[in-house]
DNA sequence: CAGATCTGGGACATTGATGTCCCATCATGG
DNA sequence: CCATGATGGGACATCAATGTCCCAGATCTG
């Protein structure tokens, strides 16, 4: 069987994915991690892991494209084309923070995304990225968003912000329910004094 | 200093900053690099590296504190506790991105320092994130930075923007010479339309 | 020039991760 | 209850990185 039949049901399915989902929650915390600690990790022992991904590679492959689609998951539920632009994006904000695990799995490594990506991932542009530049430049145009700034750097500063924000809880610095708040506060004004709106 | 007579003069220590310098390089680039390969970057023998560093631990080590150092100093060059703040925080924002590298190098593996920070820097309470912190408060007090938000938190955010700049520009997303401004434009004003004073 | 020092490169043993194979065990479904 | 399939764990060969040692040539120094 070629499709999803097989490789989404009954035990067969839950095993690949709790070793997908392990694979990143590992990686995330440490990109040079062994593949026993993933089966650990897994509750898994390693030939039951080598039994559905024989390569390294193969495994790091399907735990990337998983993790996409999660977030991509993510930000169509936040329906970032509904609504006024600024509660959108601020919804776009609280489901990146949701998914922070596959994010910073994802994104936490700037080779993870161009080494393991061949032919499944760099030809399709990303759900998730269009939905995403398509709302800001609905924002730049309704006037409330900077349209002078790019929209991918302004994507790629909502990725950096929210990265930071995780790390930040992690490590104690913010609490964990405040990191939406506060990297959408930040992520709207800057540093500057004038976030009356912000709350 | 201490025991840096002869680790900075000559021959000798020239060959120490070079592989220094090449670790960093490299490392940034690829955090699983190889010791053959910093050694390649260095133009220098895998013997020779070995015997100025030990251990690939004490190597790492040394490049981190190197590259804390060069960031140090950088800040100490942007003089952070001269002029209104504003302009303080601008130039220390460029202060940052010359040191793009080694910034790279340092945060872009977070367990880079968490790993390799033993006793050298862990408890000296690194020069240049007491003068940020004193540059952002006084920022604050004189009502120009965002009273409400933690002071750690916007030094983190600083860094993550930086960071991002920087990949960008590798991306060829943004013009190399446009990153400070850009960086600091999101940095003090966010993603709203008000960014009249940025430029 | 002559001795001391530094260097590059090769040979080598060691170690840890990886991938393969096999077998005993356990669950699941017919 | 039995058969099929999934699992865990051990044994094993392989491979790449690491660290050590040594030697011959280059470079610096007095």
């Amino acid at each position: 069987m070629s499709g999803t039949a097989s490789s989404e049901s009954g035990a067969r399915g839950r095993t690949r994915r709790a070793i997908l989902s392990a694979a990143a929650r590992v990686l995330a915390r440490d990109r040079t991690a062994t593949l026993a600690d993933i089966a650990e990790e897994a509750d898994v022992g390693r030939s039951t892991l080598h039994r559905y991904f024989s390569d390294r590679q193969e495994l790091i492959e399907a735990a990337v494209e998983d993790a996409f689609g999660r977030i991509e998951q993510a930000v169509r539920d936040a329906a970032p084309d509904q609504g006024p632009p600024l509660e959108a994006m601020r919804r776009l904000v609280a489901a990146h923070v949701d998914v922070g695990e596959q994010l910073v799995f994802l994104f936490g490594d700037p080779q993870m995304l161009e080494t393991h990506t061949k032919e499944g991932l760099r030809d399709r542009p990303s759900a998730a990225e269009n939905t995403m530049v398509d709302l800001i430049r609905r924002g730049q145009a309704e006037g409330v968003f900077d349209p002078e700034v790019d929209v991918e750097w302004i994507q790629q500063v909502l990725w950096a912000l929210v990265y930071t924000g995780l790390e930040a809880a992690a490590q104690g610095l913010l609490p964990r329910h405040g990191v939406t708040a506060t990297v959408i506060r930040t992520f709207e004004n800057g540093i500057h004094t004038r976030g009356r709106d912000a709350s």
